[in-house]
DNA sequence: CGCTCTCATATCGAATGTCAATATGTGCTT
DNA sequence: AAGCACATATTGACATTCGATATGAGAGCG
């Protein structure tokens, strides 16, 4: 069995759904695919970590949820950015890129 | 007052402290200084993490500790990287690089 | 000497986030 | 009808980080 996706970097996944859903609205599974997509593959974002995060994500206001239908005919929780979604994503880009830049800084060291 | 330090990205202590670690022994308290310096501020150590971290990495094999004395005449604790935790440092760097880049994409997608 | 400050290590409790495992239901296919 | 894949959900275990607090010892001062 090939090994390549990693265990997510707490903290990042709040971050990863919210950009998953920047371009328009999606179900549950179909944000763990996207996810997989746009990061070529390396998260794989597991049941148990990503239904709790979408909860708590909705409860924080960032996500608003209504049911629909997937495109297999199957019951399905439709997620969508809220305004106050949208600017979330804002801070957390910009604190990645600090925490990024910082680290790499670090390990470039002497 | 200024808040410019930001909480640790879960995961990233260890490879911090490591790093540090790199150029030769340094005590506790020190590590966290050059942590926070090779990080250009951006990272600030506390204690409490700081030292259950230390004594998590001595329990694994990847730093060994011995008692001494510090540039202020106190009694320290010094530690130093096996060679054990100098792979663990290569493994932890290409890990490291990996996720960067895996979120970078993400984050630059559409 | 007695007082306080800083350095240095240490531990505890709370909160959080992630995962493995498990559960439930439903549509599609055979 | 049986089996499979999809979709959401929850639970329990585990690790990590932080805030708060503690202890002890050297340094500096009146």
């Amino acid at each position: 069995m090939i090994e390549s996706q990693t265990n997510l970097l707490q903290g990042t996944l709040d971050m990863l759904i919210l950009k998953a859903l920047g371009p328009g609205e999606l179900h549950g599974l179909g944000i763990a695919r996207r996810i997989e997509q746009i990061t070529r593959g390396t998260f794989q974002v597991k049941p148990g970590s990503l239904f709790p995060a979408l909860h708590r994500m909705e409860e924080a206001g960032w996500l608003s949820a209504s049911w629909g239908e997937s495109e297999n005919n199957r019951r399905a929780k439709y997620y969508k950015l809220t305004k106050k979604g949208t600017k979330q994503l804002g801070h957390e880009q910009q604190q990645w890129e600090r925490i990024a830049l910082a680290i790499t800084a670090a390990l470039q060291t002497g």
